[in-house]
DNA sequence: GCCGTTTTCGGCCCGACTGTTTTCAGTCG
C-alpha cells in the first residue's frame, strides 16, 4: 500500500477543518494548512524525505510532531489523531464549510443548535425557515444560504488558465473603456499564472471611483452582484466565475498589486519580514508607524523590506523568499526565448492543418524550428502513422525544408509506449528521425511499479528523445497515471533523454514542482505546444507560464536552444 | 503547532464588506 503526498495533504487539510468547527488555536490549524501545502507541493515522495539526512522536520513548517503524524500516516495509511477528530465532530459537517458565507463559527452554531450535519439537512431547514431562528442569523442570511445549495456553490469551481484569459482579457478591456481608467490589471493566481484559477483579481486605477465600480457591477455578463463598496466590489459572471475588483489611487498602486497577487503563504511571511524591521504592509502601501515610505510601485515594497522583485510566478512561499534575500532569484525563461517547438500534428493523423501550413504558423509565431510528430500506429483513433507512411512523411518534409525559409522542419514521432516499455515502431525507422517523442497513451491504470518500469524500459531505447505529457493527467478531467516521477527524472539524467512540459491548456504536464525537480537533476525540459492546428503554437504562452513557477530559465529549457545546437544535443 | 539577529515562551498578517447589531463578529481574500 503506497501512501502519497497527496493523501498526506488531504488528511492534514480535513484535521485543519474539523480543528476549525471545534474553534481550535487558530495558528494551530493554520499550521496543518500549511503542512498540506507543504507536503503537496513536494517535488519528491515524502518517504525519499524520510529517508533523507535532514528528514522531515528539515522541510518548512514541519516540527517533530506533524513529523510523527507524518510518519504514521506513511506508516498505517491513517492518522488516529484524524480519527479522533471524526468522532467528535460529524465528518460531513467539514463540507458545510465549502458554501460561501459560512465559516467554522456558523456551522458549528447551525450544526449545534440545529443538528445540521449535511449540505441536504441545510437546504431543508433554509426552505423551513428554521435558519433565521438561530441567534446571529436572520432572513436575509437563510436565503443566501439557500440559494447557495441550490446554486451548487460549494462545489470548488476552477477554471483552466486558458478559459480565465478569455474571460480576463474581455473585462479588462470593458474597464480600460471607461472614463477616468488610468491602469487596470489582473492579480491574483491569475497573475502567477496557476493552472486553474479560482477567481480573478483585478485592480484599478481610476477617478471618479464611482463610474468603474459602477461599469463593473454593470458589465453585461453579470450574474449577480456579491458585494459592492466603495473601493471593493464582487461579482459573479454567467459562467459561474467570479471576479473582485478593488480601486486604488495611483500612491498604493504597488503595494495593492502586490498584495492581491498573492500567494497568500508568500504575502504572509514576507509581511512578517517586514514586522522584524519595524514596518507594516498593507495594500495601502509599506509604513513605519504612520508613514508611508513605498507602495507605488511593486519594486518600491521589495525595497523596504531589502528585497530585489520577485516574479508572480514564483511567490508561493517555496523558497523564493530565502533566493531572494541571497540574491539567488532566477531568471526565469520567457516566451521569446522560445526558439522552436518539438511536438505538433498535421492532417497526416488528428492535426488539422497541412505541414506546410503549420511550418508557416510556427515561423509567424517567432519559432526557427518545429518538430512533427506525428501519432504512431497504435492509436489507432487518431489515424497513427505506420512506417510507411511515417517515411513518406520523412521525404515530404525533407523536400518541404529545401523550399521553406526562415524555419526548419524537424523529423520526429510521437510513439506510443507499449505496455510492456517497447515503442510502437521499428528501430529501422526510428533511424531516420531527428527525434523521437516516447508517449503513454494506455493502459493508464497499470500499478505504480509496472507503469514506471514501463517508461524506464522505453527511456533506454537508443533512439529515445524526450517523454511527452509525462504524467498523463488532464487538468479537471484524468488524473496522472501512478508512476514514480523522480526515478522517471533520475533515469532521464543517467539517459541524457529529456521531458516534456506539454503547453496545451488542458494537460499543462510537468507539474511545476516536478519541473524544479527536474531543474534540481540537470534534466532538460522541452515547453512544446503539441499543436493540432495553426492555432496552438498560442498555447506555448501558457507552458511558458508553468515554466516559470517550476524555476525553469532558458538554459534548463531543451528548445531555447539554436536549431545548430539542438541538433548537435539529439545526435548525442 | 511552529519557531527564534526580539525569543525555547509568547508570539504568530491585515483590511473590506455584510448582516445583525446598537458597536461588532464572521467571513473572505
Amino acid at each position: 500500500m503506497a501512501v502519497h503526498n497527496a493523501d498526506i495533504a488531504a488528511i492534514f487539510s480535513e484535521i485543519a477543518d474539523l480543528l476549525e468547527i471545534e474553534n481550535a488555536n487558530p495558528f494551530r490549524i493554520r499550521a496543518y494548512r500549511n503542512a498540506a501545502r507543504t507536503v503537496g507541493d513536494l517535488g519528491q515522495d515524502v518517504q525519499a524525505i524520510i529517508a533523507s539526512e535532514r528528514g522531515l522536520t528539515g522541510l518548512p513548517g514541519i516540527g517533530s510532531d506533524l513529523a510523527g503524524k507524518i510518519r504514521e500516516i506513511v506508516d498505517t495509511g491513517k492518522s488516529s489523531f484524524l480519527d479522533g477528530l471524526r468522532r467528535e465532530v460529524p465528518p460531513a459537517v467539514s463540507e458545510l464549510l465549502r458554501i460561501p458565507n459560512l465559516g467554522p463559527k456558523r456551522v458549528r452554531l447551525l450544526w449545534q443548535e440545529l443538528g445540521i450535519e449535511t449540505v441536504e439537512q441545510l437546504h431543508r431547514a433554509a426552505c423551513d425557515g428554521r435558519i433565521r431562528e438561530v441567534p446571529g442569523f436572520g432572513e436575509k442570511f437563510e436565503e443566501k444560504i439557500r440559494l447557495a445549495v441550490e446554486a451548487n456553490l460549494g462545489q470548488e469551481r476552477r477554471l483552466k488558465l486558458a478559459i480565465a484569459a478569455q474571460y480576463a482579457e474581455a473585462l479588462v478591456a470593458h474597464l480600460k473603456g471607461v472614463a477616468g481608467v488610468e491602469r487596470v490589471e489582473v492579480a491574483g493566481s491569475y497573475r502567477r499564472q496557476r493552472e486553474t484559477v479560482g477567481d480573478l483579481d483585478i485592480l484599478v486605477v481610476a477617478s471618479p471611483r464611482s463610474k468603474v465600480m459602477a461599469a463593473f457591477t454593470g458589465y453585461e455578463e453579470v450574474a449577480e452582484v456579491l458585494a459592492n463598496g466603495p473601493t471593493r466590489a464582487s461579482i459573479r459572471l454567467n459562467s459561474g466565475l467570479q471576479v473582485d475588483l478593488r480601486v486604488v489611487s495611483g500612491e498604493s498602486y504597488g503595494a495593492a498589486l502586490y498584495y492581491f497577487t498573492g500567494s497568500k503563504p508568500h504575502n504572509i511571511a514576507v509581511r512578517r519580514m517586514a514586522q522584524g524591521k519595524g514596518l507594516k504592509i498593507n495594500e495601502y502601501g509599506v509604513f513605519r508607524g504612520e508613514q508611508r515610505i513605498a507602495g507605488k510601485t511593486e519594486e518600491s515594497v521589495f525595497q523596504a523590506v531589502g528585497l530585489p522583485w520577485i516574479p508572480p510566478e514564483l511567490r508561493e512561499n517555496r523558497g523564493e523568499i530565502a533566493a531572494a534575500q541571497a540574491g539567488a532569484l532566477p531568471r526565469l525563461v520567457e516566451l521569446k526565448d522560445l526558439r522552436g517547438d518539438l511536438h505538433a500534428h498535421t492532417r497526416a493523423t488528428d492535426g488539422h492543418d497541412t505541414l506546410e501550413n503549420m511550418a508557416r504558423a510556427a515561423a509567424a509565431a517567432g519559432l526557427d524550428y518545429l518538430a512533427i510528430t506525428e501519432h504512431s500506429r497504435r492509436l489507432a483513433m487518431a489515424h497513427g502513422l505506420d512506417a510507411e507512411r511515417l517515411a513518406r512523411q520523412i521525404d515530404e518534409i525533407d523536400r518541404l525544408n529545401e523550399s521553406l525559409s526562415g524555419i526548419r522542419l524537424l523529423k520526429g514521432i510521437e510513439v506510443d509506449i507499449l505496455e510492456d516499455g517497447s515503442l510502437d515502431l521499428p528501430d529501422s525507422i526510428l533511424a531516420r528521425l531527428d527525434l523521437v517523442v516516447g508517449a503513454v497513451h494506455s493502459r493508464f491504470d497499470l500499478a505504480r511499479a509496472r507503469q514506471t518500469e514501463r517508461i524506464l524500459k522505453a527511456m533506454d531505447d537508443r533512439h529515445f528523445t524526450l517523454l511527452a505529457h509525462p504524467s498523463g493527467r488532464l487538468i479537471d478531467e484524468r488524473a496522472p497515471y501512478d508512476v514514480d516521477m523522480a526515478r522517471l527524472i533520475a533515469h532521464a539524467k543517467s539517459r541524457g533523454c529529456c521531458l516534456e512540459l506539454n503547453a496545451h491548456p488542458e494537460r499543462l504536464d510537468l507539474l511545476d514542482t516536478w519541473c524544479m525537480a527536474a531543474k534540481e537533476a540537470g534534466v532538460l525540459i522541452a515547453i512544446d505546444s503539441d499543436a493540432h492546428s495553426v492555432r496552438d503554437f498560442a498555447n506555448l504562452r501558457f507552458g511558458v507560464g508553468q515554466a516559470r513557477r517550476g524555476w525553469l530559465t532558458a538554459e534548463n529549457v531543451l528548445n531555447t536552444r539554436p536549431l545548430a545546437e539542438l541538433l548537435k544535443l539529439l545526435r548525442h
